[in-house]
DNA sequence: TCTGGGGTCCTAGGACCC
DNA sequence: TCTGGGGTCCTAGGACCC
């Protein structure tokens, strides 16, 4: 591949699909007014801006910046705020999904507004593929898409990167030369490289190293002890070495994860075991769905640690399940034991969580000795009822367990609902 | 007053074994 | 005073990502 001159380094073969400022783009298909405005989606519980709209980016908001503190910004801008709807963006990331699918190429999606395409080597034109993308997938999904394209996964995102700052690349941009990869390097800054993160940024900066073309330079011992295996393959990647063999995070979670913070902080056992009971319904909605089964689970609680004038206690439990299930009120007993033992009275609780892991394939289990199959049988057929109608009722679990109460409603704040919220005010958006 | 949620992979270091 | 060495397995915690 490599010939000298202006080196051709590689054939183009990884093309990345990364959605613009997805969460807002959603909330653009169906609220088209928001265009042009500014505009951020909230964490939940309302507590953090998660997606910015270009106009909100300009304004100096941050991802993960707390309400709290860009009040001001929001109030003199009118920015539009809206509370999260996962349900809606999963629902339009699959129809995303589903357009790049019938390109009939191999397609890891990498996460809800991501995905790479391998193109063929022989492509002729792949800038102008990428463009025919971009245009596809607005059309068919109003979703608007940046696109990078280069031999390895690290150097796509470093397109992708540039093809959605400037407008000239047409929503794509193309690194296949070795002018180009240098050019692109030398235009990146250090933290800015996809798996280097900021964390290690202020450390190299003293080493003297700005931007991603330094950091690919670096002799490979000083980058391997430094930042490990990790940042080793950051480091092949950005030389044009592909070595991150499977960008797919797999289908099939290894673990599961259900968490809130809280309102107000909760004082009471009984209200933790509520809370718990509904994070047990949705990691075991979301088990069974991948068809597996858990053998252990995990438990945390911990008050908040803003609050540095209260007490602070936080612990976290784990143990292995009588026997690997994915029946929701096994999970949720359990989980409740586990938190009887942790629980210490005389704190205020802001966050709490269940988690399942060592998940295995339901159909390889192996049936206990002892099991009751007349009773599985039933247990089994409860559930897919359960997930029935849960999954007709788009978000808002219909049947669940009476210990669950009203699940998290009266412990979570939902203020700016962004479906009936945002539409009973279409003028202004909300802002508070 | 007000600070998200859900994942993955890797390393260091302890436990254990011979 | 002196107190092996090396391998494997497991887990907690760090770092990163979106």
């Amino acid at each position: 591949m490599a010939v000298s001159g202006s080196f051709i380094i590689f054939a183009a073969v990884f093309a990345l699909i990364d959605c613009n400022n997805f969460f807002v783009s959603c909330e653009r298909v169906r609220h088209p007014e928001l265009e042009g405005r500014p505009v951020i989606v909230l964490s939940n519980n309302d507590g953090c801006a998660v997606a910015m709209s270009n106009e909100a980016k300009a304004l100096g908001i941050k991802r993960g910046s707390p309400l709290f503190k860009i009040q001001q910004e929001v109030r003199r801008h009118g920015v539009a705020v809206l509370s999260g709807d996962h349900y809606y963006y999963n629902r339009i990331s699959a129809l995303v999904m589903e357009s790049l699918g019938t390109l009939d190429l191999p397609l890891d999606i990498y996460s809800i507004d991501e995905a790479f395409l391998h193109l063929p080597p022989d492509m002729g034109e792949p800038a102008e593929f990428g463009r025919y993308i971009v245009h596809k997938i607005r059309l068919e999904t109003g979703i608007p898409v940046s696109i990078g394209i280069a031999h390895t996964r690290t150097l796509a995102k470093v397109a992708a990167r540039f093809a959605k700052k400037y407008d000239g690349y047409r929503g794509c941009c193309l690194i296949d030369t070795e002018e180009k990869r240098i050019k692109a390097l030398s235009l990146t800054d250090i933290s800015d490289v996809w798996g280097l993160g900021r964390r290690h940024a202020p450390r190299m900066r003293e080493l003297g190293l700005r931007t991603a073309l330094d950091f690919a330079g670096m002799p490979l011992h000083k980058v391997r002890a430094l930042l490990h295996l990790p940042g080793e393959r950051t480091w092949r990647e950005l030389r044009g070495e592909a070595c991150i063999e499977h960008a797919t995070k797999d289908n099939d979670a290894k673990s599961i994860m259900s968490s809130r913070s809280f309102e107000h902080n909760i004082y009471t056992l009984g209200e933790l075991r509520q809370a718990l009971c509904t994070f047990a319904g949705t990691v075991c909605r979301k088990l069974r769905r991948q068809q597996g089964h858990a053998a252990d689970i995990g438990v945390f609680i911990a008050t908040n640690r803003f609050d540095t004038r209260s007490p602070q206690y936080s612990d976290f439990t784990s143990c292995t399940l009588p026997e690997p299930t994915d029946f929701t009120p096994a999970i949720a007993s359990e989980g409740i034991r586990l938190l009887d033992t942790i629980f210490r009275p005389g704190y205020g609780y802001k966050r709490a969580g269940l988690i399942i892991s060592r998940i295995v394939p339901r159909g390889g289990l192996q049936p206990s000795l002892f099991e009751d199959t007349v009773q599985r049988d039933k247990r089994e057929r409860l559930m897919r009822v359960a997930d029935a109608l849960n999954a007709a009722s788009a978000g808002n679990p219909a049947i669940r367990m009476a210990a669950m109460g009203d699940g998290l409603r009266s412990l979570t704040r939902m203020e700016h609902n962004a479906g009936a919220g945002y539409a009973a005010d279409p003028g202004n958006g909300i802002t508070r």
